[in-house]
DNA sequence: CGACTCGTTGAGTGATATCAAACCCGGTGG
DNA sequence: CCACCGGGTTTGATATCACTCAACGAGTCG
């Protein structure tokens, strides 16, 4: 917790790069207690239901999805987080968790205080707008989840997802650029984008069969991301990167 | 802008059921400068890849609805609105709009300046928090609509939204309680819930005969909440009308 | 080696979409 | 008053996408 401390410089990068700080703003997040915590795989970091705990999770290292679950049991992944994400601040002012959220990978976080951090949103007026803009994003990208997995088929539906995590990964400075593994089992690709395991199988297949995507067993990559893009549908604008711009207002 | 202005008053009521606010927070809304505004029927609010209005609004009557397109030309509706409802929040911090607000019956707003808006979340805790509260519910309600589309049948998603469109305007106490009427065309149903209108007319049919709604052409009423949210999967959870409660932390 | 998880493939089914026509009703204009 | 129109609803016939069930294969871990 020194002023040097390279996991906090972590977050005050992150919340810069979605509003402009001032020193006292760095100041008051570089004073901020936390703790290092590592989650193995499918291990909950919050659970539906509960009441959310009293520490909230920065994403160091891994990957995390949220869940919700069906009264027929079936589940749908309504999201996935990376590297420089907040986990918690979907739940950061409500009393009781409507999803749970689990570790997809190995998942290293640093843990803040909720109260702490309530605290630091709502005295700090910028490091207030940059947490804003972080949720309004994530509120954006549900909304695209929802027509993703309303309103386009089978095909559409997975090369979306894999546009977008890799292009939020890229932006995030996760990957090298040369491709990407995809992480997810065709499972929890099926609960992620409305499908069955199978038929995702079946998705993928034609995917790489159109040249849109290159597999080796659990192996997704891909370099024409303009292509994947095209039959996706993606457009990039409800990620708001231009939101790392100076915002007028 | 007295200062007991009856429209202030509708936004003070509003936040203060989402987190307790002192007399300063209660005389900075009552401060606010608004005008008054109405939006005819299929009339737009907002429109996707524009920046975001000047002003903000609040909704005093009628309903509203967020949609998205595909590239098929294929329409997602993500989320309705009633009164009390800010529509703008989810870009208030953001450049760019990445869906559309259009007017589903005749609308009845409150402009309020943009960053006037942007201020007072930012400047005073109390209110601050509210709106937090109110925006995590909304990105709560757009995971449920996610997990609606994804993995229920037919049937149950348009329960679904049924059951959520009621039990919320019964929250804002727009319902006399004797039964609702549903405002949508079936074709808006279908875009919500993403089936056809074809298919969405089989399943009220469905449903009636059920005796789980009734119908008279235009109009959907039903009595038996109960059995409907049963059929629909519907647990208000994630709601969070809970949060009307004192929150401890 | 056995057990397990994940991926792959096939055959058959089912839910929902598509296409097309009729209908109903409120509104409008002659 | 009637004829017509137009949006929304209803219905039928058919097509198709995705699901289910079931088996097998491949890699991994103990």
């Amino acid at each position: 917790m020194s002023s040097d401390d390279p996991i906090l410089l972590k977050i005050v990068r992150k919340l810069e790069s979605r509003a402009r700080l001032d020193p006292g703003d760095r100041a008051a997040i570089m004073a901020l207690p936390y703790a290092h915590r590592t989650y193995e795989a499918p291990a909950y970091v919050l659970r539906e239901g509960e009441p959310p705990r009293k520490q909230c999770n920065f994403v160091l290292s891994g990957l995390a999805f949220r869940q919700k679950l069906a009264a027929t049991g079936a589940r749908q992944i309504v999201s996935i987080h990376m590297a420089g994400d907040f986990l918690d601040v979907q739940h950061l002012f409500l009393n009781r968790a409507d999803h749970s959220v689990q570790a997809l990978s190995r998942l290293e976080t640093a843990e803040i205080d909720r109260v702490a951090l309530q605290d630091l949103v709502l005295r700090h007026p910028a490091i207030g707008r940059a947490m804003w803009v972080d949720t309004l994003i994530d509120a954006s990208i549900f909304r695209e989840w929802i027509l993703n997995v309303g309103r386009r088929d089978a095909k559409a539906r997975v090369a979306h997802l894999l546009c977008e995590v890799s292009i939020r990964m890229e932006a995030a400075g996760l990957t090298d650029g040369t491709g990407y593994e995809l992480p997810l089992t065709q499972e929890q690709l099926g609960d992620a984008v409305g499908l069955t395991s199978v038929h995702v199988n079946r998705t993928l297949r034609v995917l790489a069969e159109q040249g849109l995507i290159r597999r080796d067993r659990r192996h997704v990559r891909f370099d024409d991301l303009k292509s994947l893009r095209a039959a996706a549908d993606f457009s990039a604008l409800y990620l708001h990167l231009d939101q790392e711009l100076p915002a007028e207002g």
